[in-house]
DNA sequence: GGTTTGACCATAA
DNA sequence: CTTATGGCCAAAC
């Protein structure tokens, strides 16, 4: 039995049916170090276009230790929509691997933005 | 059932 | 550049 679902330890769970969570995970891995994509190009890689939202929550209840680089995922025009602390965490990350960001944005959004050239099934 | 709440987004002013 | 508004969806309450 998997423990019960704790929301203040993993965040909200919203998503979009089974197999959500691990379908927007497969995605954010494939974008490569020193690029990052955003939300709602993630929902609509996944044919939803109308569901950026969720592809947050489904970053936001990520285990700790986790292989998937959630902070290369950033809202429309490049900027960082993560509360609080958070935000300066992914900044920090995102600096580590030469992504640069100021005031909130990604600098050279437009340059460093990854394509998903093969779009997933619905 | 209804209301509130978001790691969102496009558009308008 | 900024804020405001409406739309969106699913879970929590």
């Amino acid at each position: 039995m998997p423990p019960p679902y704790d929301p203040d330890r993993h965040g909200p769970r919203r998503v979009v049916g089974p197999g959500w969570q691990s379908r927007v995970a497969d995605l954010v891995r494939r974008v490569p170090r020193g690029a990052v994509t955003t939300y709602g190009d993630v929902a609509t890689a996944l044919g939803r276009a109308n569901v950026a939202r969720h592809v947050g929550y489904a970053l936001a209840a990520l285990p700790a230790g986790s292989d998937v680089p959630w902070w290369r995922v950033v809202a429309a025009g490049g900027r960082l929509s993560l509360p609080g602390a958070a935000a300066r965490d992914q900044q920090r990350r995102l600096a580590a691997e030469g992504v640069a960001v100021a005031n909130g944005r990604v600098v050279a959004f437009t340059a460093r933005r990854h394509r998903f050239d093969d779009r997933a099934p619905r």
